[in-house]
Formats: structure tokens, C-alpha cells, sequence
DNA sequence: CTTCCATGCGCATCGGCGTTCCCAAGGAAA
DNA sequence: TTTCCTTGGGAACGCCGATGCGCATGGAAG
């Protein structure tokens, strides 16, 4: 992991169906080299896959929602089952256990509201051990550094 | 957009450096009709842009904080010079301004506490209007529904 | 200081992939 | 029915990516 390693990361995550020989360019690289490199950084797991961008608001998907859920218990087999529960939900995009309370952080991405609402009452509110569930809607997504940008300094 | 198209995205979201014969052959398509579809979802904005998936933990970040931060008023002005302030801080990799008590929530990569606690004093502190911020840390990430699962219905 | 070894790059090659023609088939409109 | 438009398949061409080889560089040992 040196500073071409980052190169080529940022480069990857910018437009990861670039040829590698313009990767290469960019990082100031024979063809060669750089392919050698991309492999090397997919083995050790610093790149984990490849993906495409959606544009879900062209697709008719048009909520994001952030929603906080907390349950009655820590126990671990009860967060086990939420986990294996909220797993199955279609929309549920992320889902971590955070700190600060014990709960859940979710995102989910709906139609519209109508199809959050469905979303909210068909499996929101069946999930097992749930005492509060507070969904937030995204009104505006800000722009912010790229997650190469941000692991690798700005810009 | 239709099935195929579908499967297509779903395909190209799984991993979008696979061969596109590989994707025909997945939708039933030929290579020609695969590339045409491609370029089209490209062009019709469906999907925005390829990227690499990073290993985080692997590149040594291993702090991912949701933060909330509410601010002292609402008016447009100052919500832009706290958008403009927020992509400028290394580590914030997601921000929206969500409903429900006009608030932002913002996703943030650290190395450590350390350096999180660095990020919150240098820059999340001097943020303008900000009255309150709140940090939680992700203990655990849950699999879920890819995205592309979540948006053409699961399996 | 010299020698050896390991690491990593560049070059060239070859197999495979992607793009782009052209043509055919199916459906809708006139 | 005829025409047009859309969309898929096939083949060719050009380009891309993976691999092997030779070489340079740098560090360690003698």
C-alpha cells in the first residue's frame, strides 16, 4: 500500500469499468504493472468488489429513509433474530447496530411514501423485539467527499 | 426497462467489471444486444457510473460513525454554508438533510477514535449554526438486500 | 566494497473481449 | 398489405488484458 496503491484505488472507485491502460496512465504506470497491482489489491481484500452506481431516482425510487429502531432487549439471540429478520426485508439497503442506546440504523429505499408506508406496516412493524421504530426521510443529499476521497486525503 | 434490463443492473451491480458475454449469457441476451442495452441504461441514466467496493477494515479505517447535527435555524442561506463547510471535511462520506426536527445526517470513516475524535474537534466542532451533534459508532454491519435486489425485488 | 537475491517495472505476445457494422424478425400504424 | 421502427443475432475488426521474460534497483550478507 503505497501512494500509486492509492492511485489506482481512487481511480477504481471513480470509474471502475475504466481499461486498466488508462488507469495506468493515470497513475504513471505500464499496463503491465498496474494490472499486476489491481490483482494484488483484490487478493488481500483492500478491494472487495465491483459496483454499479444506480440512479434510483430514474428507476422510480424516490424515498430514502433513515430509520432508528430500538429493541426491549440486548440479549444477542434477540438481536440475532432481528438481524436474520431485517435481512430478508426488500428495500432495507444498510442496517447497522450502533452505539449509543442499543438500536438499529436503517436505511430503506421505497417507490413513495404509499410504498414506505406498506414497507413500515408489513415488515417494519413485524420485526421481532421492536419497541420504537422513527424513520427519517431524506429531503436532500449533499454532495460530500468520495469514499476513496475520504480514506485517502480529499480532493 | 424491463426484465432484462433488470437483470442487467442487477448483474452489473453485483459486479461491474464481469465480462459483458458473461452478463449476455446470465439475461439470455447476445454479446451485441447486451452492449446496446448497457450503453442505453448508461445513457438513460439508470445507472450513473461504475465503482470499486473498498475493504475499509482491510485499508485501516475502523470507525464508521453516523452523526446527527442539528442546526440553530432553518433558513436557506445557512443550511448552504453548512452543506458547502460539510463536503469539505475529509471522512464525511454521506450527508442528507432529513425531516423531523430539520436535521443532517452525515456517515463519517475514521481510522481510530483518536482520529475521530481529531475530525470531531477540528472540523465537525467548527461547523456554522451547528447547535448540536450527536455521534454513534456502527458495532456491527448487518448483510442486507444489495441495492439492486432491493430496487427489483429480493431473492 | 562487492556480490547476491528479491522485488517490481516495462516490453512484447497472444488469446479473448468489446464494439460496430449489417441483416432479419416481429409488431404497430397507415 | 405495406411500410416503418424497434430490437436481437452474427461476424469482423480492433483493442484490451493477462502472462512470461529480461532488466534495473535496493537491501542484506559476506
Amino acid at each position: 500500500m503505497d501512494r500509486i496503491d492509492a492511485a489506482i484505488l481512487k481511480s477504481l472507485a471513480a470509474d471502475a469499468r475504466a481499461p486498466v491502460s488508462t488507469i495506468a496512465t493515470q497513475v504513471g504506470l505500464s499496463q503491465s504493472a498496474c494490472t499486476r497491482r489491481i490483482q494484488a489489491l483484490e487478493a488481500s481484500g483492500h478491494v472487495q468488489g465491483y459496483g454499479a452506481r444506480l440512479g434510483h431516482r430514474r428507476l422510480g425510487f424516490r424515498i430514502t429513509a433513515l430509520v432508528d429502531i430500538t429493541l426491549g432487549t440486548q440479549v444477542e439471540e434477540d438481536l440475532a433474530r432481528f438481524e436474520a429478520a431485517v435481512a430478508q426485508i426488500d428495500g432495507v439497503v444498510e442496517c447497522a447496530l450502533v452505539s449509543g442506546g442499543q438500536d438499529y440504523r436503517l436505511k430503506i429505499l421505497a417507490r413513495d411514501l404509499d410504498d414506505y408506508e406498506r414497507l413500515h406496516r408489513e415488515h417494519l412493524g413485524r420485526l421481532p423485539g421492536v419497541v420504537t421504530i422513527n424513520s427519517s426521510f431524506v429531503l436532500r443529499s449533499i454532495p460530500t467527499r468520495s469514499e476513496a476521497e475520504a480514506l485517502f486525503g480529499g480532493r
